[in-house]
RNA sequence: GGCUCGGUGGCAGAGUGGUUAUGCAGCGGCCUGCAAAGCCGUGUACGUCGGUUCGAUUCCGGCCCGAGCCUCCA
């Protein structure tokens, strides 16, 4: 029975699916006027594994991750780089995709942009005039009237008062209230804009996501994610607009995941102390980085160190070693306790941590069988294989992933595949003759530039050194 | 200042009112020509001071420390 942490209720909930069988869940995805950060990694995959997951209870699940391209950063990066911001957003929903691709992040089922949903954005903010909910400022500008709707601040637990008191020195002098939001902005030369009822003008971001979601899953649906950061002001504005539009419920879980940080501090493009993707993948490969964003629950905050990485490498290596060489197959009934303990561990709000936890037992237990249960072994593989795919790790074949090449490549810089293997078969030779000198300067030679060789009973093996 | 969330063994990171997390590192053993990998065994861990309890790391309260949100942010 799978339990989810709903921000709303700040509770663990039972989920239950408004149409039996169907999820239907919407994640803020970014503003593309940049590279991805480890920090967008995050988001990216935690909910990759929340999709597999409810997939793999048997859910039939419509995952929609919007793109922003519309936004005051998108605006004057372009005009800095003198590209239109068409041309701008193109380029970063590029990056965005091979980035998410290469950490194995599965596509959403849809992926709407912020330009392509103006329409509706129009629509809504009419709405929310006929409900009394939105005025025209003297700049021009839409605002939300945030003390028209009275649960507003009841996601993050703010209250009106505490707004006021926190609010900004240079508060728009056209807000009735300090926390009054932009519906609409008036647009300024040279800038995207689109006609409306109030003037030329472009959409503010938060009625962007109320929405872009409306439209592709309609007007109550099951789960609605993001990053921490985006609870307040973001998701508590889209609650607003979505129910004083509607007059009823917009969401029924909303789910948060805790920022990636750097030396205790939130890892973000303000402090300049962020990593992209693209950086760590220079020298981390992609499954030990879904590793270590998974190593901590999602809600936690989750420390960027090269400890962490350099962990979640050697973490990886352990559960390739445990497949390789074996044959996996259906697993059928076989290690049914694993299974089981794997479900309790997702069931509990997604606890990867222990699901992992329970990967490496069942790692531990194939090593085990490997010679007194070459019956079920292969079964067991088939099941690691299975679970571990849940969370999207241990997809490739096992050779490949731990030599990190295939014949033809190189395996290191300067030494290929062919070289290996011609020099694995010297070596055996020598031990045959038992001429270990021989052999274990070649051992030692390999070693020396990053090859690690393992002798067993059917012969011997190689393997990138971490 | 307001609101929220944390402080676990060498590191990372789960969890629990009394009993094994897990990974990496360490130590001892087995295996091995020697290694590696693997297996077995192994570590006075739960910020601090009180309270509740037969018993608290786990529940409650104070304190100390850290983080997040209150402004664009995954």
């Amino acid at each position: 029975m799978l339990e989810i942490h709903n921000s709303l209720t700040r509770r663990k909930e039972v989920f239950r699916p408004i149409e039996p069988g169907k999820v239907r869940m919407y994640v803020c995805g970014m503003t593309v006027y940049d590279y991805c950060h480890l920090g967008h990694a995050r988001a990216l995959v935690v909910f990759d594994v929340v999709a597999r997951y409810l997939r793999h209870l048997g859910y039939e699940l419509t995952y929609v991750r919007n793109i922003t391209d519309v936004d005051d950063k998108i605006i004057r990066r372009a005009h800095e780089r003198g590209v239109t911001p068409g041309e701008l957003t193109e380029e970063f929903i590029g990056a965005m995709r091979e980035d998410a691709d290469a950490l194995g992040v599965l596509p959403p089922d849809q992926e709407p942009r912020a330009t392509e949903a103006i329409g509706p954005m129009l629509d809504m903010i009419a709405v929310l005039f006929e409900k009394g909910l939105a005025y025209q400022g003297d700049n021009g500008d839409v605002y939300y009237d945030i003390t028209g709707f009275p649960d507003y601040g009841r996601l993050s637990g703010k209250r009106l008062e505490d707004l006021r008191a926190g609010a900004r020195v240079d508060v728009e002098a056209s807000k009735r209230h300090p926390g009054d939001f932009v519906l609409w902005k008036r647009s300024k030369p040279g800038e995207p804009s689109w006609p409306s009822p109030w003037g030329e003008g472009r959409p503010g971001w938060h009625i962007e996501c109320s929405a872009m979601s409306t439209t592709c899953l309609g007007e109550h649906f099951d789960i609605h994610g993001g990053g921490l950061d985006l609870q307040f002001p973001h998701h508590e504005n889209e609650i607003a607009q979505s129910e004083g539009a509607t007059g009823h419920t917009y969401v029924n879980y909303w789910m948060h995941n805790g920022h990636v940080r750097v030396d205790d501090e939130k890892m973000s493009k303000s402090l300049n102390n962020f990593f992209t993707v693209r950086q760590i993948l220079e020298r981390y490969r992609p499954e030990e980085v879904r590793h270590f964003l998974l190593s901590s629950h999602y809600r936690s905050p989750l420390n960027y160190t090269v400890d962490a990485l350099d962990n979640a490498r050697g973490a990886a290596e352990r559960l390739y070693l445990a497949l390789r060489g074996l044959e996996p197959v259906a697993p059928g009934d076989a290690g049914h306790d694993f299974r089981e303990r794997f479900s309790v561990a997702m069931d509990d709000d997604f606890n990867t941590p222990v699901a992992m936890a329970v990967l490496f037992d069942l790692a531990r237990e194939i090593n085990r069988c490997r010679q007194t249960e070459p019956a079920t072994v292969g079964r067991l593989a088939g099941l690691l294989r299975e679970l571990a795919g849940v969370l999207g790790l241990l997809q490739t074949d096992p050779e490949v992933y731990l030599q990190g090449a295939e014949s033809g490549d190189e395996a290191v810089p300067g030494l290929a595949v062919e070289r290996i293997e011609a020099l694995l078969n010297e070596r055996q030779a020598a031990r045959k003759a038992r001429d270990f000198a021989r052999a274990d300067a070649i051992r030692d030679e390999l070693q020396e530039k990053g090859i690690v060789i393992e002798d067993s009973a059917g012969g011997s093996s190689w393997r990138k050194s971490g």
